[in-house]
DNA sequence: TTAATAAAATACCGAACGGTACATAAATGT
DNA sequence: ACATTTATGTACCGTTCGGTATTTTATTAA
């Protein structure tokens, strides 16, 4: 096994990286994108503009490693939804764990991938595109996931897989907007609760 | 009644007021309120910037303005869904319109007041504000709607008014983030048809 | 002990940001 | 004709933006 290596040559670096993308992540998921400055950034971390370029490349290049964190930490909880045995449990997993996650203090409020380049400007293109794919990325899983489920027989044949999952996608979005106009999670839930009312099975 | 003034002292201004505000309404349309910058803004009027900030005052006050022009204009059909005579239609009309709404091409895709401000940021904040109680002011005429129809039978006594108007309002802000990722109106129809299946009668 | 390496801190770059001082031009009132 | 009023164009303000050149410091390899 790969020990880690202690003795790289050259000055040490000051700050752990891993702790550093982590402390990027929450700045990106409340200014968004452009609101957050290199300034903050470097604040953020106690270091200076240069050890930040050197570690992690420019702008683009910060957000889509913290980007990276996200999806593989907080948002893990996906995969869990789509692991449930039917198609019902996977939307009530999904649905109540995003929100549950929307309003944890842990971290700031709703979902970077839904909130940090929402509009249309010259810089943040490439971020917003990156942005747009994971949520078709997400959205597409819940799909195939409808699909089997349509096999296995818990969805009629009749339903709309794609529908179905843009619908829970759709939802989703709109609770990320919700909390950060200050729903509660228990107003979040009655949403969810009466959402899945109308759930196919 | 009142005549316009056509007989206003001192140098005449170039520009129409009012078509400049939509002008100015369609730029933080699609870049948001911080996206938007002044130059962009004056660039598309043709004209430099004191004019603007004599004729409207500072940015801050500028983006009021051209959302008082936003919901007096192109958001005015939520009254028209208010209108209707039972709360399903009401909840219908509401979806339907802003399904069509969302993918007009005539302007900028998606709800100025539910995208032009999600992100905490210092200089943004009053307008971030401003926004979230609109949100809230549109959902709460929703649910006042729904009460009234409790009263009047077209909803049971056991459904919540508040709940199925955050749904609306949770929905509405969906499909707001679903038109900026490419969603179509067939897409977003399909959305509400299903939506709509568990609305109580 | 010295060379090589890599990260640190300082200081700076041009461009864009929101906003304004100031002189000029075009209209009306007297 | 001339003062008054109001909008215009130019030129500028200090600040912040993302990004970097340069020197210094701390470590390891030889």
């Amino acid at each position: 096994m790969l020990e880690k290596n202690n003795k790289r040559r050259g000055r040490p670096r000051v700050f752990d990286m891993d702790a550093a993308l982590d402390k990027v992540l929450e700045v990106f998921w409340k200014r968004g994108y452009e609101g957050a400055s290199i300034a903050e950034l470097t604040e953020t971390l106690g270091i200076n503009k240069p050890s930040l370029y050197a570690a992690f490349g420019n702008k683009e290049e910060l957000f889509k490693k913290a980007l990276s964190r996200y999806v593989a930490g907080p948002v893990a909880f996906i995969q869990e939804a789509i692991n449930q045995p039917t198609a019902y449990e996977v939307a009530q997993s999904f649905l109540i764990q995003a929100a549950e996650f929307f309003t944890d203090m842990k971290h700031p409020k709703g979902c970077l991938i839904v909130q940090a380049a929402l509009s249309e400007s010259a810089d943040s293109l490439m971020v917003k595109d990156l942005l747009t794919q994971y949520r078709y990325s997400y959205e597409h899983q819940l799909a195939r996931r409808f699909e089997k489920a349509k096999k296995e027989g818990d969805l009629p044949a009749d339903a709309n897989a794609e529908t179905l999952a843009k619908f829970l996608s759709t939802l989703h979005q709109g609770m990320s907007v919700q909390v950060t106009s200050g729903a509660s999670k228990r107003e979040l839930m009655e949403i969810v609760e009466f959402a899945l009312k109308s759930w196919p099975r």
